[in-house]
RNA sequence: GCACCCAUAGCUCAACUGGAUAGAGCAUCGGUCUACGGAACCGAAGGUUAGAGGUUCGAAUCCUCUUGGGUGUACCA
């Protein structure tokens, strides 16, 4: 039972033969944002002024006249410069909240499905998982689950980056730096000492050359900063220009200090610069062995073979602990063949040309065209990109792609978008899922004092130790009377770290930056998960002890009666848990759903504070509030488990 | 240089996409309860929504400019 659009139907009935678009206005229909306004409120009249051409006042009385909606709400009432406020019925909630508890999915319909494609997490194999892989992870998981529980036919799917340069690095490096015993042991960890090693080296290499003339930069910068600060002190139309000055320096110094950071790096370690001499231009070599490979090689794909499993085992053990699926995982390696009779067919039909030994699609409204063949003949990622949607059209057939990739991509996917279009898939929607970056507490993305990346794995474990230290504190579980073995403590540990995370994550506007900060996440108060997975435990246990076995079944003989209203604020809430699936996958912010749990969260706090359930003053009463808790425990079960995080009955 | 994004309470973030007195959580201060597990509840304080104009019944939200930050910018992904 979706409340706010059984509302707004009534509405458009109502506007009917009144207005020209009756439709368009009731999105203006919304729940109250203040609840001294009713439920819900519509701010439809004042908007009507210009096409009905009288005072907003008059139009809200007109509507609510025609409006049928006295089996819903009480009668409405106009306020200030228009509004409707709609206040729902008593007995209307009451029905609705049990007829909901007594359905597996708390009365959530179907929909019209439509097909969706979702793009996401896409880590690079062989380069180590990090922070900034969760949000596409989390926010991609998230929106699969709600999609599809309302009722799309959702394919998702994993486009790993199997097929770059970093095996090129890698190969090269196990050709040449390999530590045997060290592969035998532990596979994953020597692969990823490769990587780094190539890495650094080739960061050394570049650095290296590029150092005096950025230190000669940094002079210069002073000397412009200097001579700008003081013309300024004289002039103060120089200002800009000061300014202008110091932020060029900073920007030189930074630049400076991050070519000094590689150099120091390889040139404080004998061994990493004996490396850096005796393999000169690195990054060629490591390019060439990944040509090698794309032109199929024995060798590099013998290697490419034998490494593939071993990352990939590496990320499907974090993906194992996340609890994540993924319907397919084609990576880049998958379309290789079909880049190659893309292009051929691209340039046939004219829609790639020539430019610079490049091939590339020119693009309206962009200033750089799309490259699709490099100088060298080689393919980019833009080629495979394009390969994917045609695939996906042919195999999938899907209504929407939603590609959830970090807003840096932005321009790639306009432009990707753009040349799908041209080359003629206009019946699909398109749409880049863009995330701000995470970042640390200095405000700089995430990273160690030092500025390498830390390992994903290395985080999860901490919040998990984190969540263990909280909850299972053993002063706590005793004041609480909770005894448990040790292996229902790890249980609920794993449920609560890994859930911090998820929801520190999906609690947040995903278009924006986010602080993360496990000491605060796992905090375990205010809006985190840990909250809303206690308040579903207190839920739990009260129904425990009750003696009475209410459940999905036996629920319809539980009526609803609100005495306190703390009772009618919570069960409103329950009821709008559709209204928050719909809204959160409108333009797929699982941030929605994320805010609306943690408020539901709340509410059953306030309601467990001042409605006693076991002693309630009646029988009748004491089922009424057993059947809240019953509905509440649904709600935030069944919202926490589309967002991918789970609960347990007692923490 | 050009393009895009951002700036909201001391801190971390919201604001249903133009609605009524801008809300939460931390932190601070004060209060409640011999009720179902004190990770509880209630209250106070905290704001010229970076600044200046404009659009209209109405602006944190849309437009213009200014300031300060971020990101991307022809052969990496």
């Amino acid at each position: 039972m979706q409340i706010l659009s059984l509302i707004r139907d009534r509405f458009e009935k109502a506007l009917t033969g009144l207005v020209v678009d009756p439709a368009s206005h009731t999105q203006r229909i919304t729940v109250a944002r203040d609840s001294r306004h009713g439920d819900y409120q519509a701010n439809i009249a004042m908007s009507l002024k210009a096409e009905m051409g009288l005072p907003p006042q008059q139009i809200a009385a007109e509507i609510v006249a025609r409006l049928q909606i006295d089996d819903i709400c009480l009668p409405p009432e106009i306020a200030g410069p228009g509004f409707i406020n709609l206040k729902l019925r008593d007995d209307f909630l009451a029905t609705q909240v049990t007829l909901s508890a007594t359905d597996s999915r708390f009365g959530v319909e179907a929909i019209v499905p439509r097909r969706y494609v979702i793009d996401y997490s896409a880590p690079n194999v062989a380069k180590p998982m990090h922070v900034g892989h969760i949000r596409s992870t989390v926010i991609g998981d998230a929106l699969v689950r709600i999609l599809r529980f309302l009722g799309h036919r959702v394919v998702s799917d994993n486009h790993l980056g199997d097929w770059g340069t970093q095996f090129g690095m890698i190969i090269y490096g196990y050709k040449n730096f390999v530590n045997e015993n060290g592969f035998a042991e532990n596979p994953v960890a020597e692969l990823s000492r490769l990587y780094r090693l190539v890495q650094q080296v080739i960061g050394y290499q570049d650095a290296y050359p590029k150092l005096a003339k950025a230190e000669a930069a940094v002079l210069d910068a002073q000397q412009l900063y200097q001579a700008a600060n003081a013309k300024a002190a004289s002039d103060p139309k120089a200002k800009a220009g000061a300014k202008q000055a110091a932020k060029s320096l900073r920007a030189a110094e930074e630049l400076l200090e991050s070519l000094q950071q590689k150099v120091s790096a390889i040139e404080s370690e004998p061994a990493l610069e004996a490396i850096a001499q005796n393999h000169q231009n690195l990054e060629q070599k490591v390019q060439f062995e990944t040509a090698k490979l794309h032109a199929g090689d024995t060798t590099n794909l013998e290697l490419w073979n034998k490494f593939l499993p071993i990352s990939i085992s590496e990320i499907d053990s974090v993906y194992r602990r996340l609890n994540i699926n993924f319907d397919y995982t084609y990576g880049e390696s998958f379309y290789h063949e079909m880049l190659e009779p893309l292009v051929s067919k691209l340039v046939v039909a004219g829609m790639a040309v020539e430019s610079e030994g490049a091939t590339c699609i020119f693009l309206p409204g962009f200033e750089a065209p799309m490259i699709v063949r490099k100088r060298d003949g080689a393919f980019l990622y833009a080629t495979t990109d394009l390969a994917t949607i045609e695939y996906r059209m042919q195999h999938f057939q899907p209504d929407v792609i939603l590609y959830v990739v970090d807003h840096r991509q932005g321009e790639h996917f306009s432009k990707l978008f753009a040349a799908a279009k041209a080359i003629g898939y206009e019946n699909v929607d398109l749409q880049h899922i863009s995330f701000g970056t995470v970042l640390g507490s200095d405000g700089k993305p995430f990273k160690t004092r030092s500025g390498s990346v830390i390992g994903l794995e290395y985080l999860l474990d901490e919040a998990v130790d984190r969540a263990y230290q909280a909850v299972c504190d053993p002063q706590r579980l005793q004041k609480a009377g909770l005894n448990m073995p040790e292996e229902e403590k790890r249980h609920i540990a794993n449920t609560v770290g890994l859930g911090a995370i998820k929801f520190a994550d999906l609690s947040h506007n995903r278009t924006s930056d986010y602080e993360f900060n496990t000491e605060k996440m796992v905090q375990l108060e205010g809006n985190t998960s840990a909250y809303i997975q206690y308040m579903y435990a207190r839920a739990q246990s009260i129904m425990k002890k009750s003696d009475s076995q209410i459940s999905r079944e036996s629920v319809a003989g539980y009526s609803v009666i609100f005495a306190e209203s703390a009772e009618r604020d919570l069960v409103l809430q329950l009821l709008q848990f559709e209204d928050a699936l719909h809204q959160s996958v409108e333009a797929y912010y699982p941030s929605v759903l994320a805010s609306y749990l943690y408020s539901v969260a709340k509410q059953f706090a306030v309601f467990f504070d001042q409605c006693p359930v076991l002693i309630a003053s009646t029988e009748q009463l004491k089922r009424s509030r057993l059947a809240i808790c019953f509905s509440t425990s649904e709600v935030l079960r069944l919202g926490l488990s589309l967002l991918g995080i789970g609960t347990v009955d007692r923490m």
